[in-house]
This record gives structure tokens, C-alpha cells and sequence, in this order.
RNA sequence: GGGCCGUUAGCUCAAUUGGCAGAGCAACUGACUCUUAAUCAGUAGGUUGAAGGUUCGAUUCCUUCACGGCUCACCA
């Protein structure tokens, strides 16, 4: 008895004999006085008025001693200690709880007392199954490490592994601490499709599905972008989505193909506004969800109080090389720095494209502590606001903390005609080879024609953000079920 | 897609130079009425990721494939 075949059968002869003796392995409810959290928490006036209480859980560890028996019970992440008896029980139940296994749910009715040990304990007067389980759970003391089983069966991690469990809390509540923090501003949530007959608001290769009754081509989103300012066009002047967006793109410790993205828009904002805005939200949130302002990252520290680092893409450049401003000035002259630098450069890369390249060499790893790159190329910026004096820059940030990109916003553009220039721009270099470029969208042309205003507009990474809150490494981490290689078959061996 | 590393019992891991595949936990049987990584005695559990090859002999060496991790490229 004891491959996993074998111990399925036991299981399922455990589960057998249960019915037979009329227990119904699987009821519908169950009514508990208490959870095991609140057990504890009221655990001095149970335990000195010695009150009855019913309460149910996940059978996690078993001693056995003959006549008596302790375990733990597991209820959404604490445990509580039972102790069972047969003068208790009587000798036909006593001997049926001992066709219960560690991964069962039971209830139980008894009172509250301290071991020898001083450990609080429940001791149990009645006893009932809620669900048998017919798997064995990951062994207790190693918990489960082999990382294609974690994120595969990601239930058992969770069990397994409490720190996972931590992650994925605290993901809730920063997610549920940046919706309370917009909503307090005034912002309003929306959803936007995530199924668009052309993908726009982002540089990627999207994923293409069909619909059959309209028999149209459709892509998964790869941003929300182009829909919300629709949105600003229509009136709302606050607006933000916290949803998925979809790249048909190579996987990383950094890049899961879907992906969680808060994007959002304040009109009669611009990109230096949306600055102050987020140097004050994470910080916010890192106070709310952690305590503090300070994050342990990779074996550094990182400050949030603001005010962060403010430095353009070429002084950016200038300062974690020994190139100098003035030779990023032209085609050429990026083009020979590149090849310097061995950066692969296509042919028809532009002046931005290139120096974007090189600043993304020689700058982003290095961008640990908080700062806002600034003042973007104009080619590489097909949706932002050019700067007054300088239309080959736009006015665009992207926010790096733990040399991650995190945020990344600008100054929309709501000329419809410079719109329609930077589309066409976009067209070209499609043309010229590259299908990431972005394509020309009429309605949304057609929208800005009635009055966008003024508005500056910004993306968060959820997932990295969570990474960077949690000291996680793989954003494989921070998502629950995240993109893997199909499964082999599962062998017959295994189905038993 | 490229490079490097990995895959042994349900889980966590061993196995010397190519020489009988092992341990702990989990499981099963028995003992045990305050244990807590319970204890004690015993039992069983393996197509060593898959398929080939070299060899008297392969977990070990070689080839191909699958899956995973890291990394490079692409991106956020």
C-alpha cells in the first residue's frame, strides 16, 4: 500500500466503508458557531466560560495514541488544535474517525481548554466529515518545492506554503488599496473591450481570435488605452480600468502573456502632474499595504517617500555612461554608439528607436531607487503630447524602481490631425517591416476630433508593482496561474 | 527561438570511478488516553521524465524528444 495508486485505492475503500456506514462523505453545509480565527480571537471568554462552540476545518497534521488522537484543523490559513477522545465519542465513532486522512474537511462540536503543553485546543464532543479527500497532500515539514508542481497545481502551493499565500493577500490588498485611493479622488471605474477589431494603445503582437456569428477577426487587447480616453472625449473626466491586457510576446521572469494593468486618465492634467500623482499613490500604498515606505528588493532598500529622481532620456543616458549629451544629437551619431555598445540596430530604426536602445542598455538596470525617465522621443511616442520647444520629444515618463519599469504616462495627444501624422508615421514603418507598429485607428481619430481635453494618462504593471511589494523575483510568483508549456498526458497510472 | 542547468517513491532529497536504486516524512499493520516534525515495532512502495545508443553491466556516458528553471533576443 503505498505508491500513489495504491493509496488512491485506500482512500477510495476509506471513502467506501464511510458510506456503508451512512455517512455522507460529502453533505451540503455546515453551521459553525465560530472560524478558527475567531476561536482564537475570543478564545479567553470561551475557554473560562467553557462554552460550546462548532467550528470546521481542513485536517492538516494527525497524532494518533490509541484512544485518543490529536490533529490540526486549518481554516482559511490558522490553525486550531483538536483532541479527540474515544470515552468521548463512544467506540463506533471513535473508530470511524479513524477512516479520516490528513486533507479532510471535518466539523466538530466541543469546548475550548489548554494542554499540558498550554497549546488552546479544541476537545471534541461530535464529529462530522464535510469532504473527504482522496489525494495526499504535499509532506508537511518540506512542504512543496519543485516549481513546475507549484505553479501547475498551485492549490497545493498554497497550501503547502505559507509565504505563497502571504503573496497573493497582499496582491488583493494593494489592488483593493489603489481602487479605494482613486476612488477617493474622484476617479471612476471602467471596463473597456477586451476584444477589439484593431489592437492599439501599446507596441506589441497581439493574439487574434475569431468571432463566428459576426464572422470577424478579433484581438485580445494588448491596452485599454485608446477606449478610455474615448472615455474623456464622452465626458468623464476621471476615469481608470485594473484589468488584463494580452502580448503574443516571449516569456520572462518579467513577462507573462496576459498580464494585470491599472490604466488612468485625468483630464486638464499633464505628464508633470501625473508625477506628483504617483510619487503620492505609491507611497500611499506602500504605507497602507506594508507599513512603510521602504521596500526590500533583491538585498536593496528602496525609498518611496517622496520626491523621486526626475532625469530626461539623455541625461539619463549622459549619467550612467560616458557618452555626453551633445553626441546623441543626430541619426548618425546614435547609430555609431549603438554599434560601439554591440546594441543590434535595424536599418530603419529612427533617432529615437535608437536612442530608446541605448538608453535601455546602459540606464534601466541601473535605475534601483525611484525615478521618472522624462521626455521620451517623439517616434517612439506615437500617442503622447510632443514638448512645445522641441516637437522631436514628447512629454512621456516611465518610472523605474528595482531597475523595473513600472509606470508609464504622458501628456495625451488630443490633436487630431498630429494624431492622424503619428498613425501614418506608424503605418510606414509597418510597411518598412515592423509588425509591431501601431496601426491607424479612424473612429479613435474620429473621436478626437470632437475635443479630447486636455489630459495626461498613465499604465501601472499590477503584476510588477506586486513584485516589487512582495521581493519577488519571476512575476510567475505574483500570478496565481501563470502561462506554462502544455501538460503531458496525465498517465492512466495517475487517474486511478 | 539560442545557450546553460535540471527531472530518482505521493513529498523532500541521497546513490563514490559505469557495478545489488536508498533515507526521512506521507501510506499500511500492530501497540499506545495531553501529543505537537508524537513515540515504538513491523510492512509495502521505483519503467530513475520518454525513446534510442555504447557497454558484460547505465540513475551515472552519448543522441533525440518532452517538461521546468536561469539567461539572451522581443516586450511591459
Amino acid at each position: 500500500m503505498a505508491n500513489l495508486a495504491d493509496e488512491l485505492q485506500q482512500r477510495q475503500h476509506k471513502l467506501a466503508e464511510l458510506r456503508n456506514k451512512g455517512t455522507n462523505p460529502y453533505p451540503q453545509r455546515y453551521e459553525r458557531t465560530h472560524s478558527i480565527a475567531e476561536l482564537i480571537r475570543q478564545k479567553d471568554k470561551l475557554v473560562a466560560d467553557e462554552l460550546k462552540i462548532k467550528t470546521a476545518g481542513r485536517i492538516v497534521t494527525w497524532r494518533g495514541h490509541g484512544k485518543t488522537c490529536f490533529a490540526h484543523l486549518d481554516s482559511d490559513g490558522t490553525r486550531i488544535q483538536i483532541y479527540v477522545r474515544q470515552d468521548q465519542l463512544g467506540e463506533a465513532d471513535y473508530q470511524q474517525f479513524k477512516l479520516l486522512d490528513i486533507g479532510d474537511f471535518v466539523g466538530v462540536e466541543g469546548s475550548l481548554f489548554y494542554t499540558r503543553t498550554n497549546e488552546l485546543t479544541i476537545v471534541v464532543d461530535k464529529y462530522n466529515l464535510l469532504t473527504k479527500s482522496l489525494r495526499p497532500l504535499p509532506e508537511k515539514w518540506h512542504g512543496l518545492k519543485d516549481v513546475e508542481t507549484r505553479y501547475r497545481q498551485r492549490y497545493l502551493d498554497l497550501l503547502a506554503n505559507p509565504d505563497v499565500r502571504r503573496i497573493f493577500l497582499l496582491r488583493s490588498r494593494l489592488i483593493q488599496a489603489i481602487r479605494d485611493y482613486l476612488n477617493q479622488q474622484d476617479f471612476i471605474e471602467v471596463e473597456t473591450p477586451m476584444m477589439q477589431p484593431l489592437p492599439g494603445g501599446a507596441t506589441a503582437r497581439p493574439f487574434i481570435t475569431h468571432h463566428n456569428a459576426l464572422d470577424m477577426d478579433l484581438y485580445l487587447r494588448i491596452a485599454p488605452e485608446l477606449y478610455l480616453k474615448r472615455l474623456l472625449v464622452g465626458g468623464f473626466e476621471r476615469v481608470y480600468e485594473i484589468n488584463r491586457n494580452f502580448r503574443n510576446e516571449g516569456l520572462s521572469t518579467e513577462h507573462n502573456p496576459e498580464f494585470t494593468m491599472l490604466e488612468f486618465y485625468m483630464a486638464y492634467a499633464d505628464y508633470n502632474k501625473l508625477m506628483d500623482f504617483t510619487e503620492d499613490m505609491l507611497a500611499s500604498l506602500a504605507q497602507q499595504v506594508l507599513g512603510k515606505q521602504q521596500l526590500e528588493y533583491a538585498d536593496k532598500t528602496i525609498e518611496l517617500t517622496p520626491p523621486w529622481k526626475r532625469l530626461t532620456m539623455l541625461e539619463a543616458i549622459a549619467a550612467h555612461s560616458s557618452i555626453k549629451e551633445t553626441e546623441l544629437g543626430d541619426l548618425k551619431q546614435v547609430q555609431d554608439i549603438a554599434g560601439e555598445l554591440n546594441i543590434p540596430v535595424d536599418k530603419h530604426d529612427s533617432w529615437g528607436k535608437i536612442v530608446q536602445k541605448i538608453f535601455e542598455q546602459v540606464a534601466e538596470p541601473k535605475l534601483i531607487q525611484p525615478t521618472f525617465i522624462i521626455d521620451f522621443p517623439t517616434e517612439v511616442s506615437p500617442l503622447s503630447k510632443a514638448k512645445p520647444d522641441n516637437p522631436a520629444l514628447v512629454e512621456r515618463f516611465e518610472l523605474f524602481i528595482g531597475g523595473k519599469e513600472i509606470a508609464n504616462a504622458f501628456s495625451e495627444l488630443n490633436d487630431p490631425q498630429d494624431q492622424r501624422r503619428r498613425f501614418e508615421a506608424q503605418v510606414a514603418e509597418r510597411a518598412a517591416g515592423d509588425d509591431e507598429a501601431q496601426y491607424l485607428d479612424e473612429d479613435f481619430l474620429r473621436a478626437l476630433e470632437h475635443g479630447m481635453p486636455p489630459t495626461a494618462g498613465e499604465g501601472i504593471g499590477i503584476d510588477r508593482l506586486v513584485m516589487l511589494f512582495t521581493n519577488s523575483q519571476s512575476i510567475r510568483e505574483v500570478i496565481l496561474f501563470p502561462q506554462l508549456r502544455g501538460e503531458k498526458q496525465t498517465t492512466t497510472r495517475d487517474k486511478e
